[in-house]
DNA sequence: GAGCACTGC
C-alpha cells in the first residue's frame, strides 16, 4: 500500500509524474490506520471495493495541492465514508487538527458517523464523533473526525468564525442546495482568504460541479498570485468518481398526460401486468395526490379480478404517523409485490431496497417566497432534470430496472431545467441576515453567494430586522436586542418574542409557545382538541391554547395515552420539551430572567404583540364571512378553520403564519388590543401614512 | 370548514 506524506510536516517528493494521474510520495512516514482486531481485514477489504477506494492517491493529492477539491460522485460510490479516513490516515488530523464532514440532515449525520466509527474499530464518540442539534456525541482532543449537520457548523462560527480547529472540512451533498450549504459555502469561501491552509471538499452528486468551481475559482487577482507562490492552487480541482448503481432503462409518455395521478396508477398496474416481481417506487407531489392514487389503485383491484392478489399499496410522506411509514422498510411478502407511493421524501431523505420500477410524475411541491407580499407559498411544479436523474436511479440499487416518466421526451431535453432553484433564492431571508450579521458581515448586499437571492428579497428581510429594532440605522445589529435575538436559533420574529417576555415577566409561558411554534404541529391530524377547550381558553387563542396543552401534558406525567386522548401528538410533544430546555439554556445565556405569569394571559398576549406585531390584521366590518385584512398590505386573510378563534372573529388578531391555497390562511392567531401595537412597534406604526389604528 | 414537499439551528 502507498505510504502517506503527513502534510504540514516535511516537503514531499514526487515520484511518479502526473502523466497516469496517480503521484505517490516517498518518505518515512506510515499511514496512520488506528483499526485493529478481528473483522478488521473484510471491513478493509469492503473498503477496497468502493470505487472512490482506487481515487484515494489522487485526492489525498488534490487536497494537498489545491484549497478547494470538488468531487463529483454518484451514489455508492463510498465518498463520504472513505474520503474522511484517507484524510486522516495522511494526517490531516494530527497536531489537535479536527477533520470535518457536514450533512444537511440529522439522520445522515448519524448513520454516517457510525459506519466511519465501525469501520476504524473505534467506539463512537471517541475518536469519529458527531454533532447535530440537542445532540454532541464527540469527545475534546480526542475526536479527529467529526460529521456534523451544516447548520450546527454555521452555528460554532459565531464562535469561532474561522472555524480554526479545523484542517480540512468537506461539504457532502452541496448538490442540494440548502439555505445552509450555501451560506456555509459563501462563507468558507470568505474563511479561506484568512486561512490559506484550511482545505475544502465540495462533493455533490451532479453536473453542478461547474458552477461550483467557477464559484470557488472566481478571486482577486493579487490574492491567487500570493498563494500560487505557497504552491496552493487556488483554481478548484474536479475528479469524478463513478457510482456503483446499476442500469435503468428510461420510458417516456409520447403524449403529455392530463391527470399524473390517474396515469402513474394506470402505469403502476401496467408494470405489475406485464413485468418481471420487484418493488415499484412512485413519485407524486403530496399528501393528497398520494392518498387519491393508493384509493384508486385500490378500487381498481377490488373491481378487476386479474390484478388481486398480489399488490401491497403503501403511502410515504413525512406527515404519516411513524409506525406507518416504517411499514414501507418491511419485507414485501413472498409472491407479493411492492408499490410504494412517495413524496420527495423518497428521493433525497431515505433510501429504500428492493425498489426496481421507478414511477415519475415530474412534479413535486416546491415552496417559492414573495418579497413583495411577504409570503412563502407551496406549490406543484415541475422538478429538475437533475430530481428525474435522482428518482430514476432509485430503480438501479439491487439490479438494474426500468423508470417510466409521465412526460414526453422533448419535453425533458427541451424545457427541463437541469437544476432546481437553490432554496435560498425561493425563501425569506430574515434568519440568513440576521446570522451574516452576527459574523460581521456587514455588507449584506455585497456578499459573495453561490446563487445570490433578488435584492427585494434582501431588502425586505433588512426591513423587517429593522423593524424589529434588530438592525438600527446603519444596519448593524443593535445592541443588545440584535445580537441576543442572533443567539437563538429560530426565528427573530420568534426571538424578539422571547425577549420581550423578559420585561412582561411572562418568559416561562412564552418559552414553551415559542418551543410549540417551532415544531411543525402539535396535533395528531386535523382535529384538535378545540372542541372540548372552555370559553376561557377560547377566548384569546390558539397561543393560549398551546400553553393548556403544555401543561395538562406535563400534569399527566408526560403521558402517551393523555397525548392520545386529547389528539395531541405525543412525538411532537417530547420535541417540544426538547426545544424548550435549549431555549431556556439560550435564554439564560443571554440574561433573560425565567419567570411565569400563572394566569395572566394579557402579558402572554403583549409579548406575542412585541414580536409579531407586522402580523396583525382587523376584521372587515361588514363582512359576513370573517374576512380580514393585513394592517400592512390591506391583504385579504382569513382564521384557518383549525383555530380556536375559527368563527369567533375578534376584532383584531396577530398571525403566526399564512398557508394559502384557495384562500389564504392565517394558522396560530392571537387576539389583541390595538394599542398594544403603539408600545411594541411606534417606529413601525406612527410612520405609515395614514395611521391604521382607530 | 380546511389540510402540511423536505430539511435544519
Amino acid at each position: 500500500m502507498a505510504q502517506f506524506w503527513k502534510p504540514g510536516t516535511e516537503k514531499p517528493r514526487l515520484v511518479d509524474d502526473e502523466e497516469g494521474g496517480v503521484l505517490f510520495f516517498s518518505g518515512g512516514f506510515s499511514s496512520s490506520s488506528s483499526s485493529s482486531g478481528y473483522g478488521y481485514a473484510s471491513i478493509e477489504k469492503q473498503r477496497q471495493r468502493l470505487p472512490v477506494y482506487k481515487y484515494r492517491t489522487a485526492i489525498l493529492y488534490l487536497v494537498e495541492t489545491h484549497a478547494t477539491t470538488i468531487i463529483v460522485g454518484e451514489t455508492g460510490s463510498g465518498k463520504t465514508t472513505q474520503i474522511p479516513q484517507f484524510l486522516k490516515e495522511a494526517g490531516w488530523a494530527s497536531g489537535g487538527r479536527l477533520i470535518a464532514c457536514t450533512q444537511p440532515r440529522r439522520l445522515a449525520v448519524q448513520a454516517v458517523a457510525a459506519r466511519v466509527a465501525e469501520e476504524m474499530g473505534v467506539k463512537l464518540g471517541e475518536e469519529v464523533g458527531y454533532t447535530i442539534r440537542f445532540e454532541d456525541v464527540t469527545k475534546p482532543d480526542v475526536t479527529v473526525l467529526k460529521f456534523l449537520t451544516d447548520g450546527v457548523l454555521l452555528r460554532e462560527m459565531m464562535d469561532d468564525p474561522l472555524l480554526t480547529k479545523y484542517s480540512v472540512i468537506m461539504v457532502d451533498e452541496a448538490h442540494e442546495r440548502s439555505i445552509s450549504t450555501d451560506i456555509l459555502l459563501g462563507l468558507l469561501k470568505k474563511v479561506q482568504k484568512r486561512r490559506p491552509e484550511l482545505r475544502l471538499i465540495i462533493s455533490s452528486a451532479t453536473i453542478e460541479a461547474k458552477a461550483m468551481s467557477d464559484f470557488f475559482g472566481k478571486r482577486k487577482k493579487r490574492r491567487e498570485l500570493e498563494n500560487e507562490e505557497n504552491g496552493i492552487q487556488l483554481e478548484p480541482a474536479i475528479l469524478s468518481v463513478e457510482g456503483r448503481g446499476f442500469n435503468v432503462q428510461i420510458n417516456y409518455v409520447e403524449e403529455p398526460v392530463q391527470d399524473y395521478v390517474q396515469a402513474a396508477v394506470s402505469t403502476v398496474l401496467l408494470i405489475h401486468e406485464r413485468e418481471p416481481p420487484g418493488d415499484i417506487l412512485v413519485f407524486l407531489t403530496g399528501q393528497d395526490d398520494i392518498d387519491a392514487a393508493v384509493q384508486l389503485i385500490a378500487d381498481e383491484v377490488q373491481t378487476s379480478k386479474k390484478h388481486s392478489p398480489g399488490l401491497v399499496v403503501l403511502p410515504l410522506y413525512s406527515g404519516l404517523p411513524r409506525a406507518e411509514q416504517e411499514l414501507v422498510f418491511s419485507p414485501t411478502p413472498r409472491g407479493k409485490r411492492k408499490v410504494i407511493i412517495s413524496t420527495n421524501i423518497a428521493e433525497t431523505s431515505l433510501t429504500l431496497e428492493g425498489i426496481v420500477y421507478v414511477v415519475d410524475s415530474g412534479f413535486s411541491k416546491q415552496k417559492f417566497y414573495n418579497p413583495i407580499t411577504d409570503v412563502e407559498n407551496l406549490v406543484v411544479a415541475p422538478i429538475s432534470k437533475a430530481s428525474a436523474k435522482q428518482r430514476a436511479g432509485r430503480a438501479g440499487r439491487v439490479r438494474p430496472g426500468k423508470c417510466y416518466r409521465l412526460y414526453a421526451e422533448e419535453y425533458f431535453l427541451n424545457h427541463m431545467s437541469n437544476e432546481a432553484i437553490p432554496e435560498i433564492q425561493r425563501s425569506n431571508l430574515v434568519s440568513c441576515i440576521i446570522h451574516l450579521k452576527a459574523l460581521g458581515i456587514d455588507n449584506i448586499l455585497g456578499f459573495d453567494w453561490p446563487a445570490s437571492p433578488s435584492p427585494e428579497a434582501m431588502i425586505r428581510a433588512l426591513e423587517v430586522l429593522y423593524s424589529l429594532g434588530v438592525l438600527d440605522d446603519d444596519a448593524k445589529l443593535t445592541s443588545p436586542t440584535g445580537f441576543q435575538v442572533a443567539e437563538i436559533p429560530l426565528d427573530p420574529m420568534i426571538s424578539k418574542m422571547i425577549i420581550a417576555s423578559n420585561q412582561f415577566g411572562c418568559s416561562e409561558e412564552i418559552i414553551t409557545v415559542a418551543a410549540v411554534l417551532s415544531i411543525q404541529s402539535i396535533w395528531i391530524s386535523g382535529r384538535g382538541i378545540q372542541k372540548e377547550s372552555d370559553e376561557a381558553k377560547l377566548r384569546f387563542g390558539d397561543h393560549v391554547t398551546f400553553l393548556n396543552v403544555y401543561k395538562g401534558f406535563l400534569q399527566s406525567g408526560k403521558s402517551s395515552q393523555w397525548c392520545h386522548k386529547n389528539y395531541v401528538n405525543y412525538h411532537a410533544m417530547r420535541k417540544v420539551l426538547e426545544v424548550r430546555e435549549q431555549l431556556k439554556r439560550i435564554a439564560q445565556r443571554i440574561g433573560i430572567v425565567l419567570k411565569s405569569c400563572e394566569s395572566d394571559m394579557q402579558v402572554v398576549r403583549k409579548a406575542v404583540t412585541a414580536g409579531f406585531f407586522a402580523n396583525t390584521c382587523r376584521l372587515e366590518e361588514y363582512s359576513h364571512n370573517g374576512m380580514y385584512k393585513t394592517i400592512r398590505g390591506s391583504q385579504e386573510v382569513y382564521i384557518h378553520p383549525s383555530s380556536v378563534l375559527f368563527r369567533v372573529n375578534p376584532k383584531w388578531i396577530i398571525y403566526n403564519s399564512l398557508v394559502s391555497t384557495d384562500r389564504q390562511y392565517m394558522r396560530n392567531v392571537i387576539s389583541i388590543d390595538p394599542s398594544w401595537l403603539l408600545e411594541a412597534a411606534p417606529h413601525f406604526y406612527l410612520l405609515q401614512q395614514s395611521n391604521p389604528l382607530h
